[in-house]
DNA sequence: GCAATAAGTCAGTTTTTTATGACTACCAAA
DNA sequence: TTTGGTAGTCATAAAAAACTGACTTATTGC
């Protein structure tokens, strides 16, 4: 295979890592039920209509990789997981919001 | 061919046609430098490294459509086209310049 | 052990986005 | 009328993102 560069990640603009940390088909509506409260796989696929295992599963994956949810095990009645804002996560609602007011 | 349907774009976060707008591989980088002034393709394609022509032509054409540029045609020594902002796309530079800022 | 619930993964496919290189259209100057 | 600058388009290809349905893993209740 002839050695091909990949995208070099051009950060020139320093937007550009928080926009692509939000943006993508699902990740809006994911980080905005995640300002409400937390966030269970089977609930956020039923709720979010027209959505799909994989994908929401890519995009939660994303939204922790990039620092903004984390992941807790609940020991309950039936185990479970929970996705939460973390700090970083939290630190961008008022952000989130003017973009909610402005779109 | 069968009646698939398409994307049926499910907006039912407020926050996600406004981050459609400005996301993208260059997208951001071409706003950004359209808050410093008007813009030329051919200045573009020489300053973004890394960028190529079709590339920016989609993007220009998609913030165009989003209403944040506006193509000028400059009738001047060499006729040229300028973008410029929209007012529109000004009353996004102070979000955009917060998105630079935590980003 | 057997079924149910929860939270996924995996392989394969389709759709969308981005990239490449050749080509076009307009105008102006020589 | 040929050349040069500016601003692209077009067909095609490659890469990334999103979708589908089958399968997996872990725990609990019977």
């Amino acid at each position: 295979m002839t050695t091909k560069k990949m995208s070099a990640e051009n950060e020139t603009c320093p937007a550009q890592a928080l926009l692509k940390m939000l943006s993508g088909k699902w990740k809006p509506e994911i980080f905005r039920l995640a300002t409400k409260g937390p966030l269970r796989f089977s609930s956020l696929l039923r709720e979010i209509a027209g959505s799909n295992k994989q994908s929401l599963s890519v995009a939660l994956k994303e939204l922790e990789e990039a620092g903004l949810l984390e992941k807790v095990i609940i020991r309950e009645k039936p185990l479970h997981i929970e996705y939460n804002l973390t700090e970083n996560g939290k630190s961008l609602i008022p952000i989130f919001e003017q973009l909610e007011s402005l779109g």
